[in-house]
DNA sequence: ACTATATATCTTAGTTCTGAGAGACATATC
DNA sequence: GATATGTCTCTCAGAACTAAGATATATAGT
C-alpha cells in the first residue's frame, strides 16, 4: 500500500479522500432524504427557540412538557409521562426527582399498583405554568408564523402521518406481529 | 402467546390530585402548537430508525452526518462542517477526535489560515461510507414511505420554509438589559 | 398456592453534547 | 508598525440524558 500525499492528485482517476462525491439516485431517494434533512432542520430550528424561551423560567424544554402535560392532562403515573414524552425510564425518573426539587411537582402513591408513582403538580407549578403558559403559546405561533394557517394545518397533517408511520413501522427487534 | 401490550390509557385511574386543565385557545394557536407537537414527534420517529441503522454500524447519528458530508461535500473546515450539522464548536472537536480515533477521518492544515484546519475523510472512512450508504439511503426511503412521492415533497417544501423562517426569526434577543 | 413472566420505578455508570473561556492567528484601523 | 477586534479551534467542567441491571410488585398459568 502506498502512501498518498494529498497534493499528488493528477492523472489517477481513484477517487482520493477529500474528494466530492456528488449525490447521484433516484429521484425517490433523494425525495426521502431530503424530507429526512429538512425534517431534521425544521425541527432543530423551531426547538432552538422554544428551548431559549423556557430557558428564562430556568427550565429545559423537557421539563416544561412534563408541567404542560401534567397541567393540561392532570397527573399521570411516571410512566405514562416517559411514553408521552420520549424519555427513557431513568430519564424520568431523573426529571421528576429535578422538578421536585425544584418544589414543582410531587409523587402520589397509586393505591391500585404499588409498584407505580403518580407525578402531580404542586399548587407552585401548577402557578407556574398558568403564569407562562399564555407568552410560550404566542411565543411557537409567531415562531411558526413563516407558514400561514392553512399551511400549518396542512404540514401538520402530513407530519402526523409521518409520525405515526414510522412509529409503526418498527423495524427489528419488535415484534413484527404476523398474526 | 398473546403478548398483550397495555395501551397507555387503559389503565383505571380515578383522577386522583392534580386536575386537568384542557387546552382552551384560539384556533391560530392551537395549529402552532400542534404543528409544533408533530414535528417533534415525526423528528423523533423518524430519528430513532436513522439512528438504529447507523448505531450498527459503530456510528451515532451525528457521528455519519459528519461522514456523509465529507463525503458528498469533499474536505471541509471544522467550522464549516459544525454549522452544517448544528453542533457547539466544542462539539466538532470532540466529534472529529472520535472520528479521527476510529481512523475514519483526518486534521489536514489549511494552507491560507493557520488558525483553521480541514476535516477529510481517511480511505477507511470512505469505503465505510461508501459501502454503507446505499441501505442507509433505502432504510430511509422506507421509513418515510407513509407519504407518497407528492407528499413527501410537499412536506419538504413546507418544512424547508418553515426551518428557514424559524431559523432567521431572531429570538427578541431577550438580553434583558441587566435585569 | 406456586412459579414464571411481565411491569413500574429506581440506581449506577457511561455517553454525548453544551457553554464559557483560552490561545493562536487573521484582519482592519489608525 | 501597533493596536484593537474578530475568527477558528481546542480545553474543561458539567448538564442532560441513555442503557442495563436491580428491586419490588403485579398477573397469568398450572
Amino acid at each position: 500500500m502506498s502512501l498518498r500525499r494529498k497534493s499528488d492528485e493528477d492523472t489517477d482517476r481513484t477517487p482520493l479522500p477529500g474528494t466530492a462525491h456528488p449525490l447521484e439516485v433516484s429521484p425517490e431517494t433523494e425525495a426521502a432524504l431530503k424530507l429526512w434533512v429538512v425534517l431534521s432542520r425544521a425541527q432543530a430550528a423551531v426547538s432552538a427557540h422554544v428551548s431559549a424561551d423556557v430557558a428564562r423560567h430556568g427550565l429545559t424544554l423537557t421539563e416544561f412538557a412534563i408541567l404542560e402535560a401534567l397541567y393540561h392532562r392532570g397527573a399521570m403515573l411516571l410512566g405514562e409521562v416517559q411514553r408521552r414524552i420520549l424519555v427513557s425510564s431513568g430519564g424520568i425518573t431523573f426529571l421528576v426527582d429535578r422538578l421536585v426539587a425544584k418544589g414543582l411537582v410531587e409523587r402520589q402513591e397509586c393505591p391500585s399498583d404499588r409498584r407505580a408513582r403518580y407525578a402531580a403538580l404542586t399548587e407552585e407549578g401548577e402557578a407556574m405554568i398558568r403564569r407562562i403558559f399564555p407568552a410560550h403559546a404566542a411565543m411557537i405561533e409567531r415562531v411558526v408564523s413563516g407558514l400561514d394557517l392553512p399551511e400549518q394545518e396542512e404540514a401538520a397533517n402530513l407530519l402526523k402521518r409521518l409520525g405515526h408511520s414510522a412509529a409503526s413501522s418498527d423495524t427489528k427487534e419488535v415484534t413484527f406481529s404476523n398474526a
